[in-house]
DNA sequence: ATGGTGGCTGTGCCA
């Protein structure tokens, strides 16, 4: 039995937040983190100051929008760069590993999901093939019944819990229906919302808009851990860490953060 | 908050 911390960050440009990432690191010494948003490509990824902390490191980098990166205090396997039931994407937007905790271990992904926005645009339909692409292969791995964490920005809001006010996200693709209707469908499929299973008050914001909306307080839970029973079973809290969004210099998303004995 | 911010890139696009 141990304490395993896993967090997942979309940090809105690796190399922008590096200092914040760092001292945060430093002081929460999580075991995992996954990150989306790192808008880079491998070739300036900053390889050395992760590994400098003690972490493994995979990415799938794309220059300027996009890219996510998984970070393991242990040794990391079975890395998937793209969803299996997408191959053919140019956007990287997925990342699979599995995670060796000596004699078991977690299958974990880093996934960021699009945006969609404007509803009805060409962009909002890439949402939702994606999410379908997505939903496939969640489908075959809930048939393993694996210690499994989804975790990312899903860019969706799946309740009116979990935003400030309906104005902000009534015409939002965050918030439309068929968009919600598949984050359903994959919970269905034995997947827990870790953190609206663990906090059943607390919205959970995890996004601000940049300018006044953190200091009002206006945000959206759009960062989600999709968690196996396995995992939720042993999962003892789930959080967000809202202080490092009041940083200077932040990223318009806080870390959704999970803590598991395992 | 269909941009008043912010990050890239390249003089606009994306969130």
């Amino acid at each position: 039995m141990k304490e395993f911390k896993i967090a997942s960050w979309n940090v809105n440009s690796i190399r922008a937040r590096l200092p914040i990432i760092l001292d945060w690191l430093k002081i929460n010494n999580f075991d995992v983190v996954l990150f989306q948003e790192i808008k880079t490509e491998e070739q300036n990824f900053p390889f050395q100051d992760l590994e400098s902390l003690g972490y493994n490191v995979v990415l799938s980098g794309q220059k300027s929008y996009n890219g996510v990166a998984i970070i393991s205090k242990y040794i990391i396997s079975d890395v998937k760069t793209k969803l299996p039931t997408r191959e053919k994407d140019d956007q990287a937007r997925y990342i699979e590993a599995w995670i060796n905790l000596d004699d078991r271990g977690i299958r974990v992904a880093s996934i960021y999901a699009p945006n969609g926005n404007p509803i009805e645009s060409e962009k909002y339909d890439y949402k939702l093939s994606w999410m379908k692409s997505f939903y496939d292969y969640a489908k075959l791995l809930s048939e393993y019944e694996e210690n499994i964490i989804l975790g990312g920005d899903y860019n969706i809001c799946p309740n009116l819990i979990d935003v400030a006010n309906e104005e902000m996200i009534s015409k939002d693709a965050i918030y439309n229906q068929e968009a919600r209707k598949i984050f359903k469908k994959i919970k269905n499929l034995n997947f827990f919302d870790a953190f609206r299973t663990l906090n059943t008050r607390d919205p959970g914001f995890t996004y601000w808009d940049y300018g006044s909306a953190f200091r009002n307080d206006l945000g959206v839970r759009i960062d989600h851990f999709l968690a196996t029973p396995q995992i939720v079973d042993k999962c003892n809290k789930v959080w967000v860490d809202k202080d490092v969004r009041n940083k200077p210099k932040p990223s318009d998303h806080a870390p959704i953060c999970m803590s598991i004995k395992i």
